[in-house]
DNA sequence: TGGCTTTGTGTCTCCCATAAACAAACTGCG
DNA sequence: CGCAGTTTGTTTATGGGAGACACAAAGCCA
């Protein structure tokens, strides 16, 4: 056995804390850069110019614009806009989408929603993969990987959809492998991820929406069926030790609420979903646009006259603030960001639900968790292209061809 | 601003490493040391030698054990017995203990348990600080630092005790402020560090007992009264983002269950405890020995001839399988670990506890999760010397004299 | 225009870790 | 017993990343 290069498998150490740095948009300039990675100007200046010739970043040598402060003003550092960019995939109950995602999460492409469903996880995937490989030869830009994003806990490291029930999928199907058969039938020579959409969501979130800053992100979201959580630790997707964590669905927020396909009684999954709240509103879903947006629409439009809609809304709010008062006890989260039907709910009444986290959470006292919106368009697009980026953030030059 | 040594404060830079692995018990040999470090071998030549020198670990020079295997027999590295130890000290409803532990998690010393409560925090804390010194000038080694174990969670970066009802303590008294006080006045002079009494088992188990190598670990275990929980995540205690996570007490268990003082019912707090053992079981709980003892007594002797006191335990185990499913559903964790009374009920009953937590955990089937009783005596001791021998760990250069 | 401040750059140096060759210690076999 | 084979420890030389330092550049402000 000889020993080569353990030492962060040679490449400028620094490399890969520079570029997510600037990934997530908090080295707009090369001085913060600088104190922002705790090194000289000189390793700093290095690193830059590194990764402007991976051709990665830009960095501006004439900027000319005002600092407004003192001294020499600090050359500006952007993402390259010529640079590679990762496919984004996303599937879920109502149809799918392909996208391609640049570093800083910016969206350059992408397809048009589609809403054909087919039954064969297979068979969908071929042709999400498709659309995706079209815009990647009309873009002509290199692909450093790809991620897909399904409504379903993905098993690590086995890479299979364990309840991909909303897609009525087989439990436990190889997604991750089925995802990179079709990439590699689709022509696209680069490596494919996959995760649970939520996560995904989360994840971009914390890097590029309302997630921004926060070591403690919880994310609990409804998709257009069912809830999903999702935890991001210190800036890490925290998945569990196989992938499962955060399945926050089968939280029991009403003992003598209505029964759940798991078995119980009363889950977060069937109180706090798009249905349960046109249920107790007292509506029937109608059969056009997702539940998601009916109840949307509900709420945007009848919430301030229709009392009976208030106090639909009020009751899913209520039951909620018991779930995440349960998770805040659980995770202690410095923030909490919701999606989905949740999202909406929180901006009806921004106050109901702070005060039941606060007095159900035991330490309210000891500072209120911020809650908060996703404000992400399509978030779990841009966290399923995070997984195909990840590599490169982890060390540009080992993932990067040259 | 100047930038001096960013770079891990100068010294080796995997001292701080190769002196976790001999303090976990993963590198016997310098030749493990140097595969686990992923170094070559003149590196972990350098590190060793230099931990030497530092008075932490003994390298055995001439070993002639049989090695069982081909080539040179490796130096056997170990903690040096002479060197410094960490004051550890713990309080709870029944009194104190403190103790000198060693690298390792060796206890060197320990004071008999004094069962005189004091309800002023002060005196009890400096009695128990008291009775560390004396045990510290007894031996006359030198002291890296103190740790203590409370039973109440901790708020960090605060250090105060958020909950210690047991203790009778105001809540939010500034423990930490005051264990430092108590230091300083008994003359010792080392930093203190304080955290929850699960919290530091848990870290304690994971790094010398039953937790080892699990790479997500939660530990479940009943004090004295009531029930705490905590994770470590890669070695590292997780404590939520202000030391607040896993205070899993007040998980709903049976939403028809006692009262308790957090306002709802049925927690796993009152519903698990050694208390609601006793209770189920029908026996008034005597005035000698902690409720713990009778408890588990009760389940040595009593459990295979009452059937009064089987159905009792039975029912505590449904309750704590159901909050465990909780938690694995939130956590996935790939290793729990119980202690207290929940580690009998587990020795009671191992396969009722499995079966619970495998079929109300939506993944029962892919893979169940291990469970394991807390092995460690004083696990709370050790663990709060671990937090004091962290940063010797995290930097051996910084953190000691020379 | 000349201080003042902040930032970028080139040069030198340090020092940790690798690489490579050699020495040491043990097993096993003929 | 001696020698091949294997694994481990040690020495020396080399390389490379990052700090220290000095100096230049580029803006403010009087």
């Amino acid at each position: 056995m000889t020993h080569t290069r353990t030492r962060l498998e040679r490449g400028r150490n620094a490399l890969g804390p520079a570029l997510e740095l600037v990934h997530t948009g908090r080295a707009p300039t090369r001085a913060v850069l600088t104190t922002a990675l705790g090194v000289t100007r000189a390793t700093a200046g290095a690193v830059a110019s590194e990764l402007q010739t991976l051709g990665l970043i830009t960095v501006d040598s004439r900027p000319g614009g005002a600092t407004g402060s003192h001294g020499r003003p600090s050359h500006r550092l952007a993402i390259d806009p010529g640079g590679p960019v990762a496919l984004a995939a996303q599937v879920h109950a109502d149809g799918f989408r392909a996208a391609l995602v640049g570093l800083g999460g910016q969206l350059h492409a992408t397809t048009p929603a589609c809403t054909t469903v087919a039954a064969d996880p297979r068979e969908i995937l071929g042709q999400v993969v498709a659309a995706g490989a079209d815009l990647l030869r009309a873009t002509g830009r290199p692909c450093v990987g790809a991620g897909l994003a399904v409504p379903s806990a993905v098993a690590e490291p086995e890479g299979t959809a364990l309840n991909p029930l909303h897609l009525a999928w087989p439990a436990g199907a190889p997604v991750r492998d089925l995802f990179n058969d079709c990439l590699a039938e689709a022509g696209v020579d680069a490596p494919g991820y996959c995760g649970n959409d939520v996560n995904l969501a989360a994840l971009a979130e914390h890097r590029h929406g309302a997630g921004q800053g926060a070591a403690h992100l919880l994310c609990v979201a409804t998709g257009h069926r069912g809830v999903g959580g999702a935890l991001v630790l210190d800036g890490r997707l925290h998945s569990g030790s196989a992938g499962l964590a955060l399945e926050v669905g089968h939280l029991t927020v009403d003992p003598a609420g209505r029964p759940c396909h798991c078995g119980s009684r009363g889950c977060l999954d069937v109180e706090t979903d798009p249905l349960a709240l046109l249920e107790a509103a007292g509506r029937t879903p109608g059969p056009e646009g997702s539940l998601l947006d009916q109840a949307r629409e509900l709420l945007r439009t009848e919430y301030a006259t229709d009392p009976a809609v208030r106090r639909a809304a009020h009751a899913v709010t209520d039951r909620l603030g018991l779930g995440l008062a349960g998770l805040v006890n659980i995770l202690n989260p410095d923030r909490i960001i919701l999606g989905g039907l949740h999202r909406w709910l929180l901006e009806a009444d921004p106050e109901r639900l702070r005060g039941l986290i606060e007095t159900s959470s035991l330490w309210g006292r000891s500072g209120t968790v911020p809650l908060a919106s996703c404000t992400l368009d399509y978030n779990s697009l841009v966290g399923a292209a995070e997984l195909a980026w990840q590599p490169v953030l982890d060390d540009p030059l080992a993932a990067l061809p040259t």
